[in-house]
DNA sequence: GATCTAACCTAATCAGCTC
DNA sequence: GAGCTGATTAGGTTAGATC
């Protein structure tokens, strides 16, 4: 069975000023036995290899990501899915009181770094995880109340300042999308969340 | 400094639940 | 059935770890 290991670093990334999760390193045998292992494999491979199993719902797509790049590089078919899909998690309900700290959380930043969500989740009794899935489709459905966002429509409206990258637009989507801020989110690299979201602690 | 890749983001979509 | 919303996916960027 494939070993993940916490990357070496001592401290957490927030206790070294950093907004994300620290690192694991993943080998591919796991990956190899089913690319898209449902609520089941997931935890079957927590109680294996004693890592959460969110870790794995990263590790999983960027893998797959890398694999499906390398397959239309060298022209072969993506295998995809196969045989019979594995179940979904079960829906999680949130309850109006959860959902009340959520919001009130979202007021103040729509991109809470890792101790935020940790904190959340700590005061809602949420895993992490569901909470940072809350954020992003709460972000996407309910634009407007994404804290300060539409604060800094203008400022992401502009050129990032020299030497920051801008991101591109959203891809996957015909229809012309709206700029930075438009809708209530922010680029990453935008000048007005550089400084204000998780990111704001590098 | 270059490279690799986990962590994170988005849009799009699926699917369960409530009305 | 419609609407809402949690979960999943593809595809992109960012930044920490390693060489």
């Amino acid at each position: 069975m494939a070993l993940l290991t916490p990357s070496d670093s001592t401290l957490p990334a927030e206790a070294r000023g950093l907004g994300r999760r620290r690192r694991l390193v993943c080998s591919r045998t796991c990956f190899e036995r089913n690319p898209y292992p449902g609520i089941a494999t997931r935890e079957q491979l927590t109680q294996t290899i004693g890592i959460l199993e969110p870790r794995f719902q990263i590790w999983f797509p960027n893998e797959r990501s890398r694999q499906l790049r390398q397959h239309r590089r060298e022209s072969r078919p993506w295998p995809g899915k196969g045989g019979q899909q594995e179940d979904r998690r079960k829906r999680n309900a949130v309850t109006r009181s959860q959902i009340a700290l959520l919001l009130q959380a979202l007021e103040q930043d729509g991109f809470p770094g890792i101790a935020t969500r940790e904190e959340m989740a700590r005061e809602t009794g949420l895993p992490e995880s569901r909470i940072q899935i809350w954020f992003q489709n709460r972000r996407v459905r309910h634009p407007g109340q994404g804290g300060r966002a539409p604060a800094h429509t203008e400022a992401c409206a502009t050129r990032p300042p020299a030497g920051v990258p801008h991101r591109p637009l959203p891809r996957r989507s015909p229809s012309p999308t709206p700029g930075c801020g438009e809708r209530g989110f922010l680029h990453p690299t935008c000048p007005a969340r550089l400084g204000l979201s998780h990111r704001r602690l590098s």
